[in-house]
DNA sequence: CTGAAAGCGCTTACAG
DNA sequence: CTGAAAGCGCTTACAG
């Protein structure tokens, strides 16, 4: 690998004016640019990215730290993290995910490494330890949910909006027994997960604020356990004709131990996955209805706000919420009669 | 952020005398390395990795390159990455994804900069531009997935072996006309992906050493397009009791639509997912039966095998194949009596 | 066991 | 427009 010494040696200009050229930070003359520029496409020069790191107190370098061990990547995620490393690429940084245990120990040693210039951080509970070492690290952050305190940057889904959506629409549709599947992680670590949270208290005053009786199931994220859960459902309240699930994996279990029962989708009853996407919904059969998360949107607002926050340019954390979108599929359709 | 030289100043050392400590490189004298760790530890010193880097000529980082853009991260690619992380953390090393589009232009800018100490390159193609690219920029790595060049360091699924046990299973229920769902990647640059060339060299060469006639149907990875597949798969040969799926997630279409032609799974039709995993199994209905790809397994061998290079302890390329292990589901069975 | 010093390959005021 | 020089925060022979 050549280095900047040898461009300049080659090129009669000192180490100084190489890295006027390479970085385009001061006006160079055309002849000595030109001859800069013959000279590194001799030696094959490349930058290192290490020392000019040192040097310059930046890496150009943001990291989606993401909790490997204990989650799945979705299409939804996915989306994310796909936007969000475009993004990142147009504003000229480099973006990699770090995968980390969910304890907030191992991350010390990377945020103190001064390796990366920002970080994102995603499934962030209500209490979440890892917000308090990234702040003590003062490494800038940006989050996708949200924790309690309402005074960090963050981009998230509006629960609220979004339960008032669903309901809206099953309501609409002639539908009065609504029950909530909502999705239990198996992790206590994971006790405060946001979206669960306030996904459920949105449901819940939604209800009442509709003189509704909501009934709420919990399940974790895989198909045995959404048999299990779409029985506990009807033994609850048998007169539910439509299900709200805001745990995606389960879904596949729910409508079989539907059709077991000897309940059709959607003639009998509905159902409709929140924060969903339409592929995971296209897996289903019949293809599911869903609410979209904007996953795409949510990435490229967080790395964005992001870099802003480290380019300076900016007025305050950025608190950014979204909706999901309504993708009717084949799985809703009216309340049967028999509870109109 | 304390330095090295503000803890040797307050130690009353050098600042040599501080790396040893923090690198346990060289003896330190009891009472030496007491003042030292307090010193630390009241600065609440932490190294700076750049610095290390940058002077050590190493970063004990490496990332897996995988192409963010054009594929889906399921529950194989995720059981991979986990493995593959925890394995990095043990000997040391942290680990990144770093996702790029599938050209090679990109990874160049990553691969000069001095940030990565090993690559590990998955979805490797038959002949694979990226991999010319890493070979001349001289970083260590280790593909997951072959080229058609036979000297480099892989770890694979053995195919052959893969498609034996497959047809080898079906046969032995009685099945004779089995049909192999191919998986077709929209992409013109993922024109050579190695699994499907070998896959279907491996079946049509197994159903040929059995007197068996095959049939190749190719797919996209998406419930729509498996619904076409199923069709045209029946078209091909009507008398098919079974199908092999290469493509995970065109799966549920597959079964959406035999159901609808009035075929049951098994009792008519067995369907096989092979090189897939157990978590996709289940999402179908009937559960799948499936020929797991190791992915733990492939995550582990995988870095080991890189680690191993960098750091010396190695006799030429290691070269690896895994085979899959076949989980039985719900949805094969004997084959039914009107073809027997 | 400990230290003085060179060096890793850049960036960035400061001068001219 | 160009250069000499200090400095980024470490590691690592080399001496003692």
């Amino acid at each position: 690998m050549a280095t900047m010494r040898e461009v300049a040696e080659r090129a009669n200009v000192s180490i100084a004016t190489v890295s006027f050229v390479v970085n385009d930070t001061k006006p160079v003359s055309p002849e000595t640019r030109a001859r800069i520029m013959t000279a590194m496409a001799e030696l094959g020069y490349q930058r290192n990215a290490v020392a000019r790191a040192l040097a310059s107190h930046r890496t150009r370098i943001v990291a989606l730290l993401y909790p490997a061990l204990d989650h799945r990547i979705g299409p939804t995620v996915m989306k994310f993290i796909t936007e969000a490393a475009s993004v990142a690429r147009e504003r000229g940084y480099d973006f990699v995910l770090w995968p980390v245990a969910n304890d907030a120990e191992q991350m010390s040693s990377l945020l103190a490494g001064g390796l990366l210039d920002g970080v994102l951080l995603m499934e962030v509970q209500l209490d979440d330890a890892r917000v308090d070492r990234l702040i003590e690290s003062r490494v800038p952050f940006a989050l996708i949910g949200r924790t309690s305190d309402a005074n960090l940057p963050f981009v998230d889904i509006d629960f609220d909006a979004t339960l008032e959506q669903a309901l809206d629409y099953l309501t609409g549709l002639g539908h009065g027994h609504i029950a909530l599947v909502n999705e239990r992680i198996p992790d206590s670590t994971h006790y405060s997960d946001g979206p669960q949270v306030r996904g459920e208290l949105a449901y819940r005053e939604g209800m009442r604020a509709r003189g509704l009786v909501p009934h709420v199931v919990s399940c974790e994220g895989n198909p045995l356990d959404g048999r299990r859960a779409a029985t506990e459902v009807l033994r609850l309240e048998p007169r539910t004709t439509a299900i709200l699930s805001m745990t995606e994996l389960a879904v596949p279990g729910i409508l079989s131990e539907l059709r077991r029962t000897g309940l059709r989708v959607p003639a009998d009853i509905s159902v409709l996955g929140v924060s969903s996407s339409s592929e995971m919904g296209a897996l289903s059969d019949p293809v599911l209805t869903t609410l979209n998360a904007p996953a795409t949107e949510l990435g490229g607002l967080g790395v964005t706000a992001l870099i802003d926050q480290l380019e300076g340019n900016l007025a305050g954390p950025p608190q950014i919420l979204l909706d999901c979108t309504l993708v009717i599929g084949e799985s809703t359709g009216p309340a049967p009669t028999r509870s109109a």
